[in-house]
DNA sequence: GGCTAATATTTTGAAGTTAAAGTAAATCCC
DNA sequence: GGGATTTACTTTAACTTCAAAATATTAGCC
């Protein structure tokens, strides 16, 4: 049996509406935020299963995609796995994670820093450069799986994030 | 040493707001659409840890208290395996790692239907409830972990989210 | 110089996710 | 009735995440 892709089964009603119903028939006054964070929830899934689709061709996952992407972006292709981990905000041991697996695959080369031993630094090789291109036309092309979201659209979802993450300390408030 | 939580080492800039920088110089008409993407992103992985955080004294996570908090809203407190999967949009493999978890702690027993033996029936145990009813309360004080957000703010997330959904067939389309 | 503290990375372990394959039971249909 | 198909759940395998502990190296300070 071929399951449904990514999972609603046989679901015609919306289980985040229901979910919200049920909030709102016992705690009016959460049932916003409750229905904030399951829609970020619920966005976050179908984001990543549509976006691991458009790479699976490629072979590579969405993390991987990431530091790739993020490796390419440098001037010499090259970066600490420490400050790896910072720009893409995931823990270290995310990043060993990734990168022992790109590593394998010939798409990234691991080397000590010559400045301080500690460091082991991450370069990305040309068989990694190329295949971050091919992915990233993809990508492009399907517009980050939202095509058929429009810009004023895309840019609501940003700003109500943006909110959302200043409110929680991770981002600077909007200044309009 | 204490890692900062969640991943933020010593960044005074923002990453996503960088990443767009980025795209913006290179693939102008694709950067919103990426940053869209990476907005959900943070913010699912913002918020989960934070919600972790707060079940983390309950012993529960998220995935578990979300499974638990479905069957104490069902009048028996019982539901097929399969069911729990659609209402929580999950693969049939989690709903059988999280409620053997469960089940492993007396939060809940498993017992064949009478009507069909191919099914499963979860049971939520008297514990299992009090549990449950506790961890909502913490949440509830915490505002889901958004606390600082307004309701409409809240709103803002849910509606942009709610389009986005509908963009890729996951939810009906707004109707004010 | 040498002890102490901080930093960078890896390892290990627990948890989650999905896909794919396997098992068992019910249903369809001739 | 009986074979084929569908359905429900579990198992296994691959991958992701994080936390905590282990290792190595650098930096700070008397």
């Amino acid at each position: 049996m071929a399951v449904k892709f990514p999972y609603r089964g046989g679901v015609s009603f919306d289980p985040l509406a229901e979910a919200h119903r049920q909030w709102s028939s016992r705690w009016p006054e959460h049932a916003d935020h409750m229905a904030a964070v399951t829609s970020v929830m619920r966005a976050q899934q179908l984001l990543l299963s549509r976006i691991e689709a458009l790479l699976k061709p490629h072979g590579i996952t969405f993390a991987a995609y990431e530091a790739l992407r993020l490796l390419a972006f440098t001037r010499e292709g090259r970066l600490p796995m420490g400050k790896m981990g910072e720009r893409l905000m995931v823990h270290p041991a995310s990043v060993t994670n990734v990168i022992s697996r790109l590593e394998g695959r010939g798409l990234v080369t691991r080397s000590p820093s010559p400045h301080d031993r500690r460091v082991v630094l991450a370069t990305i090789t040309p068989e990694g450069r190329a295949l971050v291109e091919d992915a990233t036309a993809t990508l492009h092309e399907a517009g980050f799986a939202l095509s058929e979201l429009s810009r004023p659209e895309a840019r609501a979802v940003i700003d109500a994030l943006q909110t959302l993450r200043a409110s929680v300390g991770d981002a600077e408030r909007a200044t309009p």
